[in-house]
RNA sequence: GCGCUUGUAGCUCAACAGGAUAGAGCGCUGGCCUCCGGAGCCAGAGGCUGUGGGUUCAACUCCCACCAAGCGCGCCA
C-alpha cells in the first residue's frame, strides 16, 4: 500500500461525511510507536470550534469504514496526528510483492508516459570533462533513468556547440601547438587553449600539415576531443541517447526560420544596427541582442532555435542542466520559448552547483583556458567512479559540494558508497551460503514471513516498503539525493540485522522466511544502486 | 550596487508539499571477532538550524531585513 492510496480513502470518507478540508498529508510515519503511516488531516479540517468531540467524531467514522478495516488492525489520535497501524497480512505482503516484482519494484506510472528530453553535460568539445561535468553527467544519468523508471519516456541529449568563437579559436591554438612542435616559431593566442592535452593532440598529426588552414586543425582538434569525452563518459557509466550539433542546425537554416516566428509574433526589432529580442516582454531584465552588428547570431538565436526544435520533435517536458554561470541564462530562454509560442512551464532548469575541489585546506582553482583544472578523468582514477558518482549524487544539486580529495582518498574504505555497496554484497554472499544449505527458491518463496517478528526485520520490511515512494518523491522533486538516502539508511538497518541476527540456522522455516528478506533486500538494493548508476558487486 | 543559489553537530550531508523529541556517515571516547565476509556492529559525547523580526495550532522549511560564501549582471559561449 502506499500512502497516497490511503490519502485518497481518507478524502472520500471525509468528503461523504460532508467534512471541508485543506489539503493534508499522509506520510510513513517516523517512529514504530506511530504505526506504519500517519496523516496530520485534523488539522486541516475546517472546523471553527475544534472540538475535542469532533476528534473523536472522525476518529469513529474512519474506524467503521470497510476499507480500512480491512487494512489495518488499529487508528488511534496521538498529538492531534491519526496513526494507522496496517495488519500484520498486509505488512507481510510487501515480500512476495519484492519477489514477484523483482526488478520492476519501485517501478511506476507516475509520469504517464509523457515524453521527456534531459539535455545535460553539453560541454563545448574544447577540452576534457572537469569535475562540474562530471557532477552534471552522473545527475542527468541518474534523474533520466529515475524518471523512466517513474513512467515516462525519457531521451538523453548532448548539445554539441560545434561551432562559433570557441572552436575558432581551438583551431588556431592547434595549429600553433603543432607548429611549435615540429619546431617552428608560432604563438598560441593569450586567450586561446593552452593545456596539456592540446600537445597530445598535436602530437598525433601527421608531417606537413604546416600549411593546412585553420579548419582543418578545428576539425581534428573537435573529433580528438569528443573522442575523449565519448571515452570518459562511458567510463563513468553515462550514455546519451542523441548528439545535437548547433553546426547542424545552423545548416538546416531552422536559425532562420524561428527568428522569423519570433519577428511574426512581433517580439524582435532592429536598434543600434543589431537586431534585438524583446525578452523584456516576458519578464527579462532587458532586451537580448540576437544578430550582432557584425551580422553573426549571439549564443542565444541558435539556442532559441533548438529550444523549439526540442518541444516540435514532441516532447512534453524539457529538462536542462546547467552550470551555475548559465543561471541568469534561464529568464530569457523562458522568455524564448514563450514568444514561440510555446508553454514556458515546459522548461525545467536545474541548476547544478559547482564543486569546489581541495586538497586538504587548499582550494584547488581551476581554468579550462590555461589547461589548469582538474578533470573528470583524473578524479575517476584517484577516487574510482564510483566513490566519484556517490559523493556528487549525495548532495542536493543546487547545493554547493565541497570536495576534498585527500579525504575522499585516504578513507576510501570508509566511504559510504563502499558502506552499501558491502551490505549488497553481504546479501549475496547469504543467498549462495542459503543454497549450500539447499535452501530452494520453492521454499523461500513459500516461507512464513510472519516469523520475522524481530525489530531489525520490521524496520527492514518498513524500509523496503518504503522504496517506491523514494523512487517518486526523487522523480517528483527531481532529486536524486533521496535515492542515495535511502540506500544508505537501508544499507544501515542491513549491517545492523546482519550483526545480530543469524540468517541461516538450525531453524529451517526461519532461515526460509530471513532468505526471503535478504532476497528482497538484495532486489530492492539492486534497484536502487541501478537507479544512480553505481556498480553492484558481487565481492569486494 | 542588483539578481540567483547556499548557510543545520568539529567535517560532509539529511529532514519526504509547514508537522510529533532536528537525523545519518566520517572524526572523537569506550566496548564487540568459536558462528552466513569486522570494508561491520553496539554504547557515549557533540545543536540557540548564520543573525534579528514576522505569519501559524505548529517554522530548518513560508515572508521581511541583515551577515557570510559561491555564481551571474557582454552585440562571450
Amino acid at each position: 500500500m502506499k500512502n497516497h492510496e490511503l490519502k485518497e480513502h481518507l478524502e472520500k470518507i471525509l468528503r461523504y461525511a460532508g467534512y471541508e478540508f485543506d489539503r493534508f498529508n499522509v506520510f510513513p510515519s517516523m517512529k514504530k510507536e506511530f504505526g506504519d503511516f500517519s496523516t496530520n488531516l485534523l488539522f486541516k479540517i475546517k472546523d471553527p470550534t475544534q472540538t475535542k468531540t469532533n476528534t473523536e467524531k472522525i476518529i469513529y467514522l474512519l474506524q467503521q469504514d470497510n476499507w480500512i478495516q480491512e487494512n489495518f488492525e488499529k487508528i488511534e489520535e496521538k498529538n492531534s496526528f491519526i496513526n494507522f497501524f496496517l495488519k500484520e497480512n498486509i505488512i507481510y505482503s510487501t515480500i512476495p510483492e519484492i519477489l514477484s516484482k523483482k526488478h520492476e519494484y519501485g517501478k511506476s506510472s507516475y509520469g504517464e508516459k509523457k515524453r521527456i528530453l534531459v539535455e545535460f553535460v553539453s560541454a563545448n568539445p574544447t577540452g576534457p570533462l572537469t569535475i562540474a561535468h562530471g557532477r552534471q553527467a552522473a545527475f542527468g544519468e541518474a534523474i533520466s533513468r529515475i524518471l523512466s523508471f517513474s513512467g515516462y519516456q525519457v531521451n538523453k541529449e548532448y548539445y554539441l556547440n560545434d561551432c562559433g568563437r570557441q572552436m575558432e579559436l581551438l583551431g588556431i591554438s592547434l595549429k600553433a601547438h603543432y607548429l611549435q612542435i615540429n619546431g617552428i616559431p608560432a604563438e598560441i593566442p593569450e586567450d586561446g587553449y593552452h593545456g596539456d592535452y592540446m600537445k597530445d593532440i598535436a602530437a598525433k598529426l601527421p608531417k606537413g600539415c604546416e600549411n593546412k588552414p585553420n579548419s582543418f586543425f578545428e576539425d581534428f582538434a573537435r573529433e580528438e576531443i569528443l573522442k575523449t569525452i565519448k571515452k570518459d563518459l562511458k567510463n563513468f557509466s553515462v550514455h546519451f541517447d542523441s548528439w545535437f550539433s548547433e553546426k547542424q542546425l545552423r545548416l538546416s537554416g531552422k536559425v532562420e526560420k524561428i527568428i522569423e516566428k519570433l519577428r511574426e509574433n512581433g517580439y524582435v526589432y532592429q536598434a543600434e544596427g543589431a537586431l534585438w529580442f524583446k525578452s523584456t516582454a516576458f519578464g527579462d531584465d532587458k532586451d537580448r541582442v540576437l544578430v550582432k552588428q557584425d551580422r553573426s547570431y549571439t549564443y542565444l538565436a541558435p539556442d532559441i532555435a533548438y529550444h523549439a526544435d526540442k518541444i516540435q520533435r514532441g516532447y512534453d517536458i524539457l529538462i536542462n542542466l546547467w552550470g551555475p554561470d548559465h543561471a541568469g541564462y534561464v529568464p530569457r530562454i523562458k522568455a524564448a520559448v514563450a514568444a514561440c509560442g510555446f508553454s514556458p512551464e515546459k522548461l525545467h532548469v536545474i541548476i547544478v552547483q559547482l564543486t569546489t575541489l581541495f586538497r586538504g585546506k587548499e582550494k584547488i582553482s581551476m581554468s579550462t583556458r590555461k589547461g589548469q583544472f582538474i578533470t573528470l578523468r583524473q578524479l575517476m582514477d584517484e577516487v574510482g567512479p564510483d566513490a566519484t558518482k556517490f559523493f556528487f549524487l549525495f548532495r542536493k544539486a543546487d547545493s554547493h559540494l565541497d570536495f576534498d580529495l585527500d579525504l575522499a582518498k585516504k578513507r576510501t574504505e570508509e566511504n559510504p558508497v563502499y558502506y552499501i555497496q558491502y551490505a549488497f554484497v553481504r546479501a549475496i554472499h547469504i543467498m549462495m551460503f542459503g543454497k549450500e544449505k539447499g535452501v530452494s527458491e520453492e521454499e523461500i518463496i513459500n516461507a512464513n514471513f510472519s516469523l520475522l517478528k524481530e525489530e531489525q526485520e520490521l524496520e527492514i520490511l518498513r524500509k523496503l516498503k518504503n522504496f517506491p515512494l523514494t523512487v517518486e518523491q526523487s522523480a517528483r522533486t527531481l532529486e536524486v539525493s533521496k535515492i542515495a538516502h535511502y540506500l544508505l539508511e537501508l544499507a544501515g538497518a542491513f549491517h545492523s540485522y546482519y550483526q545480530k541476527f543469524r540468517v541461516i540456522d538450525e531453524d529451517r522455516e526461519i532461515s526460509s522466511a530471513r532468505l526471503a528478506l535478504v532476497h528482497c533486500f538484495y532486489i530492492v538494493m539492486h534497484n536502487g544502486l541501478e537507479l544512480l548508476g553505481i556498480s553492484k558487486p558481487e565481492s569486494m
